[in-house]
DNA sequence: CTTGACCTTCCAGTGACTGGAAGCCTTATG
DNA sequence: CATAAGGCTTCCAGTCACTGGAAGGTCAAG
C-alpha cells in the first residue's frame, strides 16, 4: 500500500503519516522506487494512532499507547492511569473554556452592536477592578 | 516603571511583556542605561491585554481590540462581532472536548485497570468498526 | 511522448510563548 | 572600594503537531 491509500483508510494526511514515521511512531518498509511501502500492520497502527488522537491524546501518550497496545503483559492498570490523567486533563479545559464562555457571552449579551462607540466589552477589557 | 514591576502589576511575566514588545503590540520608552520604561499607557494596555488573553482572545485578536479600544469613533457592532465569533470557537472547543470526555469516560469506566493485559481503552483504539 | 497524478526530500512557518546563555546595570553590604 | 545578588538587556533555540511549498523522481493512461 502506498501512502495516499492508507492516508484514506486511516483517515490521515500523507504529510502526517510522513511525520509520524520522522518522529519513529511507524516504521514503513520501502520500495525499490523509494516510495513508503505500508504493511497492515502499519495500517493499523495509524488507525490506532488516528483514534488515540482523536480523542486528544498526545502524541507521546500515542507512543506510549502504542507500546503498551503491543505489549502482550501489560497491565490495564497502566493504560487506564494514562486514560485517566488525560480525562483530567480534559475536564480541566473544559472548565476553563466554560469559564471564558460564561463571562464573554455575557460581555456579548451587554454590548448593544450598534454605530455608537459605547462598549461594554472594551470597559470590562479596560478595567481591573472588579 | 521597569519590566519588572509591570509584570506584576499586569499578572504577565517580563517574557511575555519583552514578546509583546517585539510583535508591535506595545512601544515602550528606554532610558538612559537601556532599560525599558513603561508609561501608565503601556501598563493599561498591558493589563488590557493580560484580560484579553484571559479571555482566550488570540494575540491578532488582541491587536484588533487594542486598536478599537483607542479608536475613540468605533462601531461597538465591531467588538461584539469580534466577540461573538471567539464566542462560537470557544463554544465549538466545549462541544468537541465534552465528546472526548464523554468517550473517554466511559472507556475509563470499563477498564478494570488490574494486572490482566485485557483492556477495552485498547481495544475501542484498535478497533475501527464501532 | 506527454500529461497528470502520484511519490520523494528538505526547508520554513504556525502560535504564543518559554528556557537559557552571556553580559551589562543597580543596590546593599562589608 | 570591592563584591555579590538581583534585575535588566539581547539573542538563539525549543515547544507541539503538524502544514505549506518548492524541486524533482515515478507511474499509468492515452
Amino acid at each position: 500500500m502506498n501512502i495516499g491509500e492508507v492516508a484514506k483508510a486511516a483517515g490521515l494526511p500523507p504529510k502526517t503519516i510522513r511525520y509520524y514515521e520522522e518522529i519513529g511512531l511507524i516504521k514503513p518498509l520501502r520500495d525499490a522506487n523509494g516510495y513508503r511501502a505500508f504493511r497492515d500492520s502499519d495500517m493499523h497502527k495509524l488507525a490506532f494512532l488516528s483514534r488515540a488522537r482523536a480523542l486528544g491524546f498526545s502524541i507521546e501518550d500515542c507512543r506510549t499507547l502504542l507500546t503498551l497496545y503491543e505489549d502482550q503483559s501489560r497491565a490495564s492498570a497502566d493504560v487506564k492511569t494514562l486514560a485517566e490523567a488525560h480525562l483530567h486533563k480534559i475536564e480541566d479545559k473544559i472548565a476553563q473554556l466554560q469559564s471564558m464562555r460564561d463571562t464573554l457571552s455575557e460581555l456579548v449579551r451587554s454590548c448593544a452592536g450598534d454605530q455608537r462607540p459605547d462598549c461594554p466589552i472594551l470597559k470590562d477589557l479596560a478595567a481591573s477592578e472588579s
